[in-house]
DNA sequence: AGCACGCCGACT
DNA sequence: GTCGGCGTGCTC
């Protein structure tokens, strides 16, 4: 058996110089064990490395061969699968093939270790009799284990059990650790079990499609549009069942913010033992459990956040994205895919369906069901027949006129005191993210923005000019209006601590919380506001986005947006898209309850139609103009784009370097847009010049390889700079 | 990433 | 004379 002597190996190691297969020789006595996708360590220079088989060959033109040393582990870690993906996620998303390869392995598997076998923690008979008065974190564990017999890991620490508390306790002799039984996958205690629920018609009838296209031998991609609580969660469980009745596994995704412990146990519920749940919370071991479960075939179904769209599920039938058109979904760092490209490559490796859900679609999907690329599935009723709240448009300019200047309009102030009164709940949205300060005219609500790309321009007024971040285009700062001639021009911008002290000053006393990223920092914290706004413990709270998901309480019955202007003007052409989301689902926090609700908006734009069709709960409408803005601009879905972010703490070097690179990229411009370089919106983070170009064309994904070819000469005739370059294929905000 | 090789300033 | 600074370049 001297068929394949060799083996090509990628190193695990984050360095572009490593970034190209390396040959080895394969020893005797690893020729009948090594196959694509194991872990190897191999000889590199005077060290040893982990590095990752890609395949196995016949000849090489590599002279000197080293051996390699040895296989980590008996099983491949990397299915053939991954391993075709990995290399596809290297072309799509400009990364190394290490970064496409660590989405796919669990850190723990990575230096060469293997989880140990699951272990379930019960409490020592002694533990009953001992005095935990002093040590209130392991009387808790206790108790819990007390209550509720032996348990893994992971149920406590996701109780907020600390790590450190249970090895204390088993230190001590008080919690013991027994083997999990087979099949044990995270839970020991098991979910209460669930059952199928009935359907309405329009439910039934779109699970119908699913069902045929599960059955259909072609990769299919369906849009499940369906407005708040209308169902769609029970239309995922039924269509897994189907799915797996099939034979196929099943892998679903959620925000990771959605994946509350009673999600994961609705679907334990429904799928007893074969769910393995993966997120960011898990702790390395676990997290490699679970993987190795999915690995061994033990789980059919992956319930999990983005990174689980690289699960090792083998002959996958089905894949869902649910709220499809949130931004979390798009990795921010090294490898920079997003989640339904990913899943949209395995349905068809896999020939699979592809079903994405949400509320209010991205416009991409949208668009690809018009273009008969994916098939559009609507349900318009709620399951509970609730209403959708009505909205009032507030517009801010005719406050100003009318001498009002507070940043509470006055209708607003006249609802608010309307809850208060009645002893009810109000949330107050603000996107505090208005830090690129833009120029408003108070008078008409004018935004200046660059001709030639259609985002609003920054002001610095540092150098006292205005800035396109795409195109560079300066202008100088217009003393009058130029949309109406007047005076009353201002740096805009406005913050949750400002409408905290606003909403203090009118209302002391008045119980009050604040969310945003200051006040609120871990989970644990958001945990505790949570509950406290549950509880009543407070009538109002103030925040930025992170409220705008899951505070769905019965006693909120108004919503303010106190400025929707703020994501509308960020320099950034998805700025509608999000303001129509973000509206529709601030809106959707209200009017659970049986008293209704209301819902007032804030702008200097009451005539912008994402703010009119958000108010008018009606996603086509903003659709058909939004879509129309884009292809006149070439924006996605008309185009891709690649954008290059220089960055260093050397302003004069980061701009040499991109002028450099973008110099590379001119000969491309025959098929596509060269923008830039141009400074990025955010100029400077963290003592860092940040400098960018953006490639945009319908042909992009065709120069791919070349452009490839020339970040490699990037890195390797490395110009003499300090700055870093990182390349983002579609960037979701480019800031 | 690491580590060697390599060519110029202040020390045992 | 050498010890050592970290700039360039290589690792199958």
């Amino acid at each position: 058996m001297q068929n394949y002597p060799y083996a090509e190996v990628i190193i695990d190691m984050i360095s572009n110089a490593v970034d190209r297969p390396f040959h080895y020789s394969i020893p005797g006595k690893l020729q009948e064990k090594l196959k694509p996708g194991m872990q190897v360590t191999v000889p590199l220079g005077n060290r040893r490395c982990q590095g990752y088989v890609l395949r196995l060959l016949r000849n090489t033109d590599i002279e000197n061969l080293r051996d390699i040393i040895s296989i980590t582990g008996t099983e491949p870690l990397l299915t053939a699968e991954q391993l075709a993906l990995a290399h596809w996620i290297t072309m799509r998303c400009y990364c190394r093939l290490i970064d496409a390869i660590h989405a796919m392995v669990p850190a723990l598997f990575r230096v060469g270790k293997r989880p140990g076998k699951p272990q379930l923690l019960a409490a020592a008979p002694a533990a009953a009799e001992v005095d935990l008065k002093r040590a209130p974190a392991q009387k808790k564990a206790i108790d819990i284990l007390l209550a509720e017999g032996p348990l893994a890991r992971s149920s406590l620490t996701l109780r907020g059990v600390k790590s450190g508390t249970i090895r204390t306790l088993l230190d001590r002799g008080l919690v013991q650790t027994s083997a999990a039984p087979p099949g044990h996958l995270q839970k020991e205690n098991l979910s209460p079990a669930t059952t199928p629920h009935l359907m309405r018609d329009e439910q039934e009838q779109c699970f119908r499609e699913i069902s045929a296209a599960l059955d259909s031998s072609e990769a299919r991609k369906i849009l499940l549009h369906g407005v708040t609580a209308s169902g769609k969660t029970e239309i995922y469980m039924q269509g897994i069942s189907c799915c797996l009745e099939k034979g196929r596994t099943a892998l679903i995704m959620v925000p990771e913010i959605s994946l509350t412990p009673q999600m994961i146990e609705h679907f334990e519920g429904r799928f007893p033992g074969r769910v393995a749940v993966l997120h960011s919370r898990l702790t390395p071991a676990e997290k490699s459990r679970q993987w190795q479960a999915v690995l061994d075939g033990q789980a059919k179904v992956v319930l999990g956040a983005r990174s689980a769209v690289f699960a090792p599920l083998a002959s996958i039938g089905l894949l869902i994205i649910d709220e499809e058109h949130e931004t979390t979904y798009k990795q921010e760092d090294a490898p920079r895919y997003h989640a339904r490209d990913v899943a949209w490559w395995r349905a068809r490796y896999n020939r699979a369906v592809l079903l994405l859900g949400s509320a209010t679609p991205s416009l991409e999907s949208y668009y690809s069901t018009e273009r008969g690329d994916t098939t559009l599935l609507s349900m318009k009723e709620r399951v509970t027949p609730t209403r959708l709240p009505p909205v009032k448009i507030v517009d801010m300019r005719r406050e100003l006129k009318e001498n009002h200047r507070h940043i509470f309009s006055r209708p607003l102030l006249e609802e608010l005191s309307g809850v208060l009164q009645r002893n009810e709940q109000a949330l107050l949205f603000i996107n505090r993210r208005g830090f690129a300060g833009f120029v408003l005219c108070r008078e008409c609500g004018f935004v200046v923005r660059c001709p030639s790309c259609d985002v609003s321009m920054t002001l610095h007024s540092d150098r006292q000019v205005m800035c396109c971040h795409y195109c560079a285009r300066e202008d100088a700062i217009p003393e009058t209006c130029p949309g109406c001639g007047g005076v009353k021009i201002r740096y805009f911008s406005a913050g949750t601590q400002r409408v905290e002290d606003e909403v203090r000053k009118l209302y002391p006393g008045v119980p009050l919380i604040r969310m945003d990223r200051d006040t609120t920092t871990g989970r644990k914290a958001h945990d505790y506001y949570y509950r406290q706004f549950r509880d009543r413990r407070a009538n109002i709270l103030i925040g930025t986005q992170m409220i705008a998901k899951g505070f769905d309480f019965p006693g909120v019955t108004l919503v303010g947006v106190v400025a929707a202007d703020t994501t509308l003007n960020l320099p950034d052409f998805r700025a509608p898209e999000r303001t129509f989301q973000l509206l529709t689902q601030v809106s959707g926090r209200t009017a659970r309850g049986p008293g209704g609700g209301r819902v007032i908006v804030q702008t200097y734009h009451p005539q912008h139609y994402s703010i009119l069709a958000a108010a008018d709960h009606d996603y086509c409408t903003f659709y058909g103009e939004e879509l129309e803005n884009r292809r006149q601009l070439g924006y996605p879905p008309f185009s891709d784009l690649l954008r290059f972010l220089f960055s260093s703490g050397d302003e004069k070097e980061v701009f040499e370097a991109a002028t450099w690179f973008t110099g590379l990229l001119e000969p491309f411009e025959e098929t596509v847009e060269l923008l830039g370089p141009a400074p990025a919106s955010l100029y400077r983070i963290k003592e860092q010049y940040r400098v960018q170009t953006i490639l945009k064309g319908r042909e992009l994904t065709r120069l791919a390889p070349a452009i490839r070819k020339l970040i490699r000469e990037y890195h390797t005739r490395k110009p003499p700079f300090s700055v870093r370059m990182t390349v983002d294929f579609n960037p979701l905000v480019v800031l």
